[in-house]
DNA sequence: CAATTTATTGCAATATTTTGCAGTTTAACA
DNA sequence: TGTTAAACTGCAAAATATTGCAATAAATTG
């Protein structure tokens, strides 16, 4: 393994688990910890992270500190991210919407992976540009100011000419009798383009955004094809799901 | 094997594994490690990759978290940007091509102003959206990957079906003879739809690109407005457009 | 076409970087 | 304050980089 490789595998892992030990790194890549210590030493006078005792952590975490929460949820997402890329296959069509889960697994693609990604989401645009071999299609429209998401009739016009295999739909809320719903009466009416304009719909969410609602309705929860939450899918919670004959991951 | 197909398969391994070893290269081709460090010091030059010890990795793949590139001759664009702002007032609707001198000009707009902006390049929304009287459209379409700037028939469609007051069109080479000329086809396409789309076409310019020509033309001279530089309109250098009835700040 | 220049490639000598190890020092924590 | 894990130092082996050079191939020129 490279140096440069290693130095970009311990800023990946410091990005989604806000601190790294040495050992566990050392490990990983199978390197003695002084190699790895000197890895981190030139990463922090690059200013990329920022070594302590036994290990770094991340810039961000450390000058104003994150809830404990976000921290979780970071690799809560992660791990959902891998396991959302686990569906994908080179030459597919794939609709992101936005949401910070799916802004990870945008993060998390694997550089070889060839696809062709539609999102209507600016930070997820910003993302899949950065793989070579994806190719990015921006739907445009209206941005709205809080979402960065373009919404509105020429966004929605754009979906309904097209079908992709797969759609990542972020959710907010999902719930048995609900199904998905958003507070924002636009962002509603994107993604039920979206889901329309998908043969298949995946929904990543965190667990605990299960059985909650808002107040508009996106889809039925039947609408949906597979969901994948960080919890393990024999895991009680998502059993009532697997009775609807919707595929856990 | 010729060099230059060499080149191509090391940089067709980066772009599949984002990273080659030299040993790899040298034992697959059957040449010395000696040439294929050469073929990767030249494909390093071309910045196609980023030669480091013992091989090269992706450029996409090192520059993982590296968002804002830094810009050339900041200074004259800050200055250009301020000149340029003074052409905008509140409720217009106005058009951002891409480029430097329209990014710097995006993040300079006074906060207090309220303007709708269509833009199809990716940064210069990100800085748009940051500013909370402006409404920022997104102009959608197949992201070209240099560029960040979203091309092709969706794009321009887009663009054909508005009428914006203002176009702050940024390029990259103006001459008097040869007028906007581009060297990307997909962008010049683009920058031909933007101008039909807009009442009137400005032009920031750092001053050294006057008098440069690419391969592909988008416009005459005649096409533009308003030429903005980083020079005093009284310069000898800009009194030929002058004299072509084009304002000059 | 012959002569000359230029580009490409491999090799060898030398320099530099990377890495792991051992010994010592420093910092964390109960 | 003593114990332990981590950090630092110097060092040597291995891998990689650099440089100059010579042999060969390809292109250019008169």
């Amino acid at each position: 393994m490279l140096k440069e490789e290693r130095k970009q595998l311990i800023l990946n892992e410091v990005r989604i688990h806000n601190r790294v030990l040495l050992t566990d790194i050392a490990e990983l890549v199978d390197v003695s910890v002084d190699t790895v210590r000197r890895d981190i030493k030139e990463l922090h006078d690059e200013k990329k992270l920022k070594k302590v005792h036994g290990g770094a952590i991340s810039l961000g975490f450390y000058h104003y500190d994150v809830p404990e929460k976000e921290v979780y949820s970071i690799e809560k997402k992660s791990l959902i991210a891998k396991k959302a890329i686990r569906l994908l296959k080179n030459g597919q069509v794939v609709l992101f919407s936005g949401g910070t889960t799916n802004l990870e697994l945008a993060k998390e693609l694997p550089h070889s992976l060839t696809i062709t990604c539609f999102t209507p989401s600016l930070a997820i645009a910003n993302q899949l540009v950065k793989k070579h071999n994806v190719e990015v299609i921006l739907i445009g429209g209206k941005l709205s100011k809080d979402s960065q998401i373009a919404v509105g009739g020429t966004a929605i016009n754009m979906l309904s000419d097209m079908k992709a295999d797969l759609c990542f739909m972020g959710t907010n809320s999902i719930d048995l009798e609900h199904g998905l719903t958003e507070f924002d009466w636009e962002i509603v009416e994107m993604k039920k383009a979206m889901i329309k304009a998908s043969k298949k719909v995946v929904a990543p969410v965190i667990s605990e955004k299960i059985a909650s609602f808002q107040r508009y309705k996106i889809c039925n929860i039947e609408d949906i094809d597979v969901l994948v939450t960080e919890l393990d899918p024999a895991d009680g919670v998502l059993q009532k799901f697997k009775e609807m004959n919707i595929s856990l991951l």
